[in-house]
RNA sequence: CGGGGCGUGGCGCAGUUUGGUAGCGCAUCUGCUUUGGGAGCAGAGGGUCGCUGGUUCGAAUCCAGUCGCCCCGACCA
């Protein structure tokens, strides 16, 4: 038998205060409204109101889940450290695996994902092409001992995951299941109320569409995003910059005195041009020791990932290597450079004919310049980082940025650990191959902070109704007489209804009662005082719009349950 | 792991510079009043000042070491 839930009895100490520690709306909220605490760093107890949020998300998912198939399970969260010494992650992964000893000196590991686990249990027992494909799946915490845990539930050592593998005869399958579980997880970001995107996430070695993150949009998300209403979307680290060229003044080569100080801003002011119309110039050593001077559009930065990929650990050139080679700090460019520079430009100005660079003199610029004539350029590369303006690469419009949490990862695996743990399976031809996996993931605490660093104001926690903990919140403002038989009749109703209620039965002042509402954030309030109560009407308000309205006593429950069970999706 | 900061009743903080035996707000408990947006008054309880060692007549305060936590960087659900 169902029964409302009494705020006196909740084990959900709120706080008045923000917390020291605590830094991000999600954390700081999550902490106020008595939904987590700290056991130690990155170690988060949740509280009766996050876990039966978090037992929703995992309905969702578990939904979707079983929507395509997949079958839940689960594995040990200690792993003996023999299978991932067969798959060689053993001496690969950092110190972020906890590894410990049994007492019998055996070694274990406390999994911060188990391909290992999985690939190992199903090698022996599914032998043929015709029990494939399988995808199998587990809700469970996850440990890793993260550098640096931080923002609450956001990046904790302890996490709670979903994690899913499947196991497949060929390619082709393995990219149905893949496919399935990405759409699947486009539906559970937007079930659980999220807006995300899905980043596409490594197209590098094996090319394609073997990696796609889903980024809950958030100005707290540690990723930084390019993205494009085509439904492009990658991580600034990862995007290719497409930028369209500005020339710079004149066609002529010829040096112009600059008396600014040596940044592109004040170049671009003295001149009348924008920051893109100059040529920006870094110089760093390469891994090999190669001097080299990078070019690129004025108002773009140098990618640091993308010049690691070209140039190896690099270091900027220090003031007497630029000495060395004959470049003026603030005034670089590729003419006057010593020969032994090799110059080095963005893609994205090959095409362009009329460059303002620097003319290696303090003061002096150099327009006109023309790559092929006035100087050479000995390698085009794509250096920029992309940023908000820049070109859609898939479409041609102009890029969006945005920040964003990594809630999931959908990932094509191929044979990797099947081949590397030798876990094969009998083809058609009769011949034995190992399975083609993918592996899915979703971080379930960390889409419950996403949630909230989505969906908050200044008062608290704005509850979608489809993660709530509870979705309605009764509110008497006096415990006792009519106005709380009201209130106890309504609760009852709804709860009879199917709906999830919490009575705030304290002997407590409206305000502190109301303040706490907010905080904790339900989906509805009913406000029953004594004013309305004897015209027969309590006060209903809607946490995410602040809209109150006045509803019939006899009439609220149904009023609420219907309009509660159409926001449940 | 590098850089910065912080550890003082449950929470948020002051006190540390200049050593003298611990204080404020909130919360808790009791009583009275109050009751539609974090109440008022009166009273009460609660702290080996992170830990260890040292200096000193005397240490929250000075010194050394150590542990923990937070923030910024390199990794990830």
């Amino acid at each position: 038998m169902k029964k409302y839930m009494k705020m006196s009895q909740l084990y959900s100490p709120t706080l008045k205060e923000d917390p020291a520690e605590a830094e991000l709306a999600s954390h700081k909220l999550l902490l106020r409204a008595g939904m987590i605490r700290k056991t130690a760093a990155g170690l988060y107890s949740y509280l009766p109101l996050a876990w039966r949020s978090l037992l929703k998300i995992e309905a969702v998912i578990r939904d979707e889940m079983e929507g395509i198939g997949a079958q839940e399970m689960l594995v040990p969260m200690i792993v003996p450290a023999e299978i991932w010494q067969d798959s060689g992650r053993w001496d690969v992964y950092g110190p972020e695996l906890l590894r410990l000893r049994d007492r019998h000196e055996r070694d274990f590991v406390v999994g911060p994902t188990h391909e290992e686990t999985f690939v190992d249990l199903v090698k022996n027992e599914l032998r043929s092409y015709k029990q494939l494909p399988v995808t199998l799946y587990q809700i469970q915490d996850k440990f890793r001992d993260e550098m640096r845990p931080r923002f609450g539930l956001m990046r904790g050592r302890e996490f709670i995951m979903k994690d899913a593998y499947s196991f497949d005869a060929n390619v082709e399958g393995m990219q149905k299941s893949y496919e399935d579980q990405k759409e699947a997880y486009a539906r559970i970001c937007e079930r659980c109320g999220l807006k995300a995107l899905p980043v596409v996430a490594d197209s590098g070695q094996i090319g394609g569409d073997t990696s796609v993150e889903y980024m809950a949009l958030a100005e707290a998300g540690e990723a930084a995003l390019v993205y494009c209403d085509c439904g492009y979307a990658a991580d600034v680290e990862a995007a290719r910059a497409d930028i369209a060229i500005e020339e710079g003044p004149g066609t002529e080569c010829e040096r112009i005195e600059t008396p600014c100080e040596g940044s592109i801003e004040s170049l671009a002011v003295f001149l009348g041009i924008s920051e893109r119309a100059c040529r920006k110039s870094f110089a760093i050593i390469a891994e090999d020791e190669t001097p080299v001077l990078c070019l690129l559009p004025g108002d773009h930065e140098l990618n640091d990932v993308k010049a690691e990929h070209a140039f190896g650990h690099y270091d900027p050139m220090s003031e007497e290597q630029m000495a060395e080679y004959g470049l003026v700090k603030g005034y670089m460019g590729p003419i006057g450079a010593d020969k032994r520079v090799r110059v080095v430009a963005d893609v994205s100005l090959r095409e362009s004919t009329s460059w303002l660079i620097g003319a290696n003199e303090a003061g002096w610029h150099i327009k006109g310049a023309r790559p092929g004539r006035d100087f050479e350029v000995d390698e085009w590369l794509d250096l920029a980082s992309a940023k908000e303006g820049d070109r859609c690469p898939k479409c041609g419009a102009p890029l969006k940025s945005a920040r964003g949490i990594e809630v999931s990862q959908v990932f094509q695996l191929g044979t990797k650990y099947s081949e590397a743990m030798g876990a094969t399976f009998m083809d058609e031809d009769g011949k034995e191959k190992p399975f083609q996996m993918g592996c899915y993931g979703i971080g379930v605490s960390r889409t419950l902070a996403a949630v909230v660093e989505q969906h908050h104001d200044e008062h608290g926690i704005v509850w979608p109704v489809c993660v709530a903990p509870y979705e309605v919140e009764i509110i008497p403002l006096d415990a006792k007489g009519e106005v709380w038989d009201a209130a106890e009749q309504i609760a009852n109703e709804l709860t009879e209804a199917g709906i999830e209620v919490v009575v705030d039965d304290r002997k407590e002042r409206p305000g502190v009662k109301f303040n706490d509402a907010d905080l904790m954030g339900y989906p509805y309030q009913v406000v029953c005082g004594k004013r309305g109560i004897k015209n027969g009407v309590v006060e209903v308000k809607e946490r995410a719009t602040g809209e109150r309205a006045d509803v019939a006593i006899a009439e609220v429950a149904s009023y609420l349950a219907n309009r509660v069970i159409a926001e449940r999706k």
